[in-house]
DNA sequence: CTGAAAGCGCTTACAG
DNA sequence: CTGAAAGCGCTTACAG
């Protein structure tokens, strides 16, 4: 590979002059300048990142800490958090949390964003640090240079819950995700309480445990099935509970919506594929991770005036898995 | 952030040790590299990856461009290939198109894998080289230190076009994804030949242009159903665009198997979820990144015996969108 | 077993 | 305008 000292020797003049003439400094005759550059050119020069950035520290480079390459709920998120790194004149590097303390500890990044659950608190918190910021979007964390950017599911199910109960609705069923997930709480906690605000108990029966598998929800709704149990309309924590809810209704005859209203959360690829389409909530993905990106960007320009947790508001997509 | 002169000082000995202590060299007393390794844990420390590839060369990184995370036909891929990686004990970075000069040149990766069409093939060429092999998935090159693994488009086809005789279908429409992308050419060439081997005819006005979108099927098939001129079977070159087709024609009553059959290519997700199930060419997606990926450590470990272009088997998934 | 020194490829005051 | 030198944080012969 092709060094800064090759090019010098070629050119016939100090190291100096070569990095002052590439990177634009005035310090240098504009004749070799010109020379330099075409002699770079020529050799193929490219200037080796990684000891710049021994010296100057800032690599105008962001990790995404990142490993569900099986759920591609994701992906639309990435795709925001891209086009804002792009836009912002940096790059972006995806790892997974195998790889992550590597990548928060080397120097080699300006700041992290991290949606994988497989990183630890402790980890974040013993790295976020003034030259390395991070950004988190599945869970909440208090910290110096800490910065969370979540759904808010509390308020997106009372939206639901309120809209349903305007329909008519007066019986309810939940389908959890995983228990202790900040996710599933919020999420039922949003129902539960917007029922009761409006005197409709929930009765702790009707909450079926899942683990956000399409098959954990085929499962449950199986389980109201043979207790012959089902609720008007069924909650899903999730989308993919919903799918496997809806297939189990199929197959036993029972009809969507006009026997059960099914709703999900997400608003996951297929839920406006699936037969009846899928009543939703749907967060919005791509605004999501450009959002995100944009803060850890004014943490990384100083200009942090007061960011707070943030919450991203998810939207209601009323389809005809319900009434 | 704490360097190894930090460490040192605390431990009262030269830097060299704590380089000799930490990477577990012999030419350290036990005694002394207990207590420097209990030192750098206490203080925190750890080793800069930058500076230390700056002597060592070896990363034990590898990239893989990527940035079409609005396709997640690809993210299987992916997983493969982050598995394989894991497995070989490396790390591995994604980065958009946007970004991969700056890597592939700084050194910083051993290896590299493309599945980015934005990347030219120029930019390859260049800089493949002994010290940065590089693996293709979305074309075939002819270089050194370039790999390909594809998929054999036009087997996959064959093997379909038999079947489909076999089972009686003499009459065939086939819509055509970007023109001259080498999916879409060996897709229709498999078909074609295939249908010449067994003497019906390809009649040239059976060919729909689309571009892999849905919104392309859906229109190609109203093209068929405005002009009257609906074949026995529709093979399409991928699947948005099958399920584009299936769209227009469920919505003119068009019966699907009954009336016409269709067919795509890649099975992505949805295909199983539609209605019919359709009926695709499944390239099998995991193995494919993970064969790939193992392709580039078998170079990374020179084992390079012979390895040519190489190309992965798909398999036809028989649905209901086909009798 | 231990440490001083050279060097990886850059940047950046500084002196001329 | 130009270049010699120090230094970023490491590793690795080499001498002792």
């Amino acid at each position: 590979m092709v060094s800064i000292k090759d090019v010098a020797k070629k050119a016939n003049v100090s190291i100096s002059s070569v990095s002052n003439a590439l990177n634009g400094r005035a310090n240098v005759s504009e004749k070799t300048r010109k020379r330099i550059i075409e002699i770079a050119k020529e050799m193929n020069y490219y200037p080796n990142t990684m000891a710049r950035n021994l010296k100057v520290k800032r690599t105008k480079t962001v990790a995404l800490c990142f490993s569900q390459f099986d759920r591609n709920f994701y992906f639309e998120i990435i795709k925001g958090i891209n086009d804002c790194v792009v836009h912002n004149g940096y790059d972006l590097i995806i790892c997974a949390h195998h790889s992550i303390e590597k990548f928060l500890r080397n120097g080699f990044i300006d700041g992290a964003m991290v949606l994988d659950k497989n990183v630890t608190d402790e980890l974040i918190l013993s790295t976020a640090s003034e030259e390395l910021p991070i950004v988190l979007f599945d869970r909440e964390l208090e910290g110096e240079n800490i910065y969370s950017v979540v759904v808010d599911n509390y308020l997106a199910m009372e939206d639901l819950i309120n809209g349903l109960i305007k329909k008519g609705y007066t019986n309810y069923s939940f389908v959890g995700g995983v228990e202790h997930t900040q996710d599933n709480i919020e999420r039922f906690k949003g129902l539960k309480d917007t029922l009761e605000k409006s005197n409709i108990e929930f009765i702790s029966k009707n909450y079926y445990h899942g683990d956000f598998t399409e098959k954990s929800g085929y499962q449950a709704a199986k389980l109201m099935i043979i207790s012959n149990d089902i609720s008007e309309v069924i909650v899903c924590a999730n989308d993919n509970m919903a799918i496997g809810v809806m297939k189990a209704f199929k197959e036993a005859g029972i009809r969507i919506p006009e026997d059960v209203s099914v709703i999900g959360f997400d608003d996951i690829e297929l839920a406006s594929y699936l037969e009846p389409h899928l009543t939703t909530i749907s967060t919005p993905k791509y605004e999501w991770g450009m959002y995100a990106a944009s803060i850890l960007f004014q943490v990384l320009d100083e200009e942090k005036t007061n960011i707070k947790p943030n919450k991203i508001k998810a939207n209601i997509k009323w389809r005809n898995s319900s009434r």
